[in-house]
DNA sequence: ACAGTTTCCCGTAAATGC
DNA sequence: TGCATTTACGGGAAACTG
């Protein structure tokens, strides 16, 4: 009679962080005639869950009971809307046990139910209704592996409530994987991904031959195995290349300056026979978080490729992607620094694709005629003194 | 017969967090004949301050009564060493209400208590002491400010227990303060402050002529009025500047590499008539926690002063200073670029002052022969695959 | 509307338990 | 000992409250 409801982490829904605050939405599909007594709903974690199943024990650190609101918008329809949990009465969990099972962590689903009771025309009617699987983790590291899990379950099952679903976790078809993870990033990047960078995708997952639409991919490979020769696997190496396009590489990446995914023998053949100073944006395969450059050098015995060492994080928050590209020089031995990133792959002038997202001026010493002195106090008085010292300023100094 | 104890907040003694865990340290100075029982020692938050005086109340959440335990290295005198709230058995703290009187959060002092029984040859004794007064904050963005109440305290009264100091808070002599400024940089950053730097600070406390070893600085001036025409007071500042060194510029501080503390003027007299190329390094005076560089360049009618714009943490965390010297330059017309830094003032060539502190090799594309296309798969192969995308290499386009 | 204060919680580091 | 997991808490930002 009611509908399943979902704890909300921020876009990542069904994981459930201990010690952090959830909401959850309960809807009563069945409109009560004048509800003017207060529904009262009760929330129980993991309620029947068998019990020699159970390895970690949560909580509701705060009263389990809430009393549902009537939501102000209801659609119309037949149905009224409850809220359930609202933003001032939140919950936390608790840790009361470790895991011990042969399943980590975030391969250990979970679930919250709700029970209601209320009293019509003298008949008592008891309500009750569960979520579907959740993750629970401690700590948000554990997010892009709960967020596999997410994806896994809801991709492979229709069941609404298999707890024990990576006892034995079926196989995904690589025609269905390639959508969600085109799916992933159009969700929470803007833009999905083409067919050749899917392409990319399902060659290092599955080998040179192996990737079609058929071939399977175990979760094991998804998620839990290490890329060959990597300290990651291959999702948690995705999905660090997500975060980072949310958080450094957002314009440029919906505005499709960036080929990313691009195995090293492809980049190779494009390059090839393009003009110098063409380039092209890939993200790291050997570092988590990381996008570098590519481009054609003219050299002496032809033209040739360069790479740039990725970028990750912590240098992009010092300084935008698309500003480095515009301010990249390059110092060959005692000639003019030159940048060499001039036409993006196939052949885009860099400012015109590029020009759009250039951030702070260009960190260029313009070389300003001489202050006077006077000039100088004269502006450290009037102007802001933030100004002053941002400002790259020349004064004279007065010789006696 | 018990010492005063102190909570401990790493480095800053006297200040505590609400939600964190503290420690707190009571010695048992009369040595007790074969204490074979276990002494239990209470612990309460403001115990007797005068009711009508409490603005917030604290509650210690754990449990309140630990038991002592005999320190390990009992320095040999008379007193027996006791530890109290181990970090085993640490305990949080929680807000009961909000601040209402006229003093700010990190104004307000408390105090902590701790009681304890024991019976020895059949008499009961009471014991009872107190901590000094207390700040409780509840973000670590309110610890300059408190910190600041605790050296304005222990700077200006010898009283154990005044927790009403700064009802009326009594003004410090400039000799006495300076003292206490130099102090915190030789404690937090190893090495204090000199006469030139102290004078600085003084002239931009009080004034250029008011800044004598007998002159008073008000509680007010020195951390709750804004610098005129800054958003922030005088301590704000000078934390903001011990807080970027202490995590950016710990070497060349110690190393004596920056001056730091001069005023426009002073540089202007230093830098004149010096070498072009002559640098030293200052403190931003209009950012928090900045620091920036001043050159004598060679212009076109005699020499100049020019200012780089102020480093502040984030672009500290992607480069340390040390090499942002190294690596700077100049990008004039046209010309070939050029690092105007040559000589760290007076007349210390740049690699010498800063030499040892370089820390990655220089960003500098250095011409590598190009390789051939088998040498290229050689080294993917063999390589860690983090070694081939963190070397700038140079690979030989195959043409066909 | 605002400022002072607190809460929230990510993300790094350290601690913990197996 | 190493690994998986949790805890700790600094720091930025949002939320709160008079």
């Amino acid at each position: 009679e009611k509908q399943p409801c979902m704890p909300t982490h921020p876009q990542k829904p069904l994981i459930i962080k201990t010690g952090v605050q959830f909401t959850t939405k309960v809807r009563l599909l069945v409109k009560l005639p004048e509800v003017d007594y207060q529904l009262k709903v009760k929330t129980i974690f993991d309620k029947d869950l068998p019990p020699g199943r159970v390895n970690r024990q949560f909580f509701i650190l705060t009263t389990n009971t809430k009393v549902m609101d009537v939501e102000e918008s209801s659609n119309g329809c037949l149905s009224v809307e409850f809220r359930h949990l609202t933003k001032k009465h939140f919950s936390k969990i608790c840790v009361l046990c470790w895991s011990q099972g042969p399943l980590s962590v975030t391969e250990e689903l979970h679930s919250l139910s709700f029970e209601a009771q209320f009293n019509i025309l003298g008949i008592n009617i008891d309500l009750e209704t569960c979520s579907f699987p959740l993750v629970v983790i401690s700590n948000v590291s554990q997010l892009p592996g709960g967020w596999a899990s997410v994806m896994w379950y809801n991709l492979l099952t229709d069941e609404p409530k298999n707890l024990g679903f990576f006892a034995n976790p079926p196989r995904a078809s690589w025609g269905q994987l390639s959508e969600v993870l085109s799916w992933q990033f159009s969700t929470f990047a803007g833009r999905g991904l083409n067919r050749e960078q899917l392409h990319m995708l399902g060659e290092k997952l599955l080998g040179h031959q192996a990737s079609h639409s058929e071939s399977q991919v175990s979760w094991s490979k998804f998620c839990k195995e290490n890329i060959p020769g990597k300290p990651f696997s291959f999702w948690m190496w995705l999905d660090s290349i997500l975060e980072l396009i949310k958080k450094h590489l957002l314009p440029i990446w919906n505005d499709n300056c960036i080929m990313g995914f691009v195995s090293k023998e492809t980049e190779r053949s494009l390059l090839k026979d393009r003009e110098p100073g063409t380039f092209l944006l890939r993200f790291s395969e050997s570092h988590l978080g990381g996008i570098t450059f590519t481009w054609v050098e003219q050299s002496e015995n032809g033209e040739a490729l360069t790479f740039a060492s990725p970028y990750t994080k912590s240098r992009l928050s010092a300084l935008p992607f698309a500003d480095i590209i515009r301010d990249y020089k390059v110092f060959a031995n005692g000639e003019a620094p030159e940048n060499p990133l001039k036409f993006l792959y196939p052949d885009i002038p860099k400012n015109e694709a590029f020009g759009r997202h250039y951030n702070s001026q260009q960190s260029k010493v313009q070389t300003i005629p001489p202050m006077s002195p006077g000039m100088f106090d004269m502006l450290t008085q009037h102007l802001s003194p933030l100004e002053i010292e941002t400002a790259v300023s020349t004064v004279n100094l007065n010789r006696h």
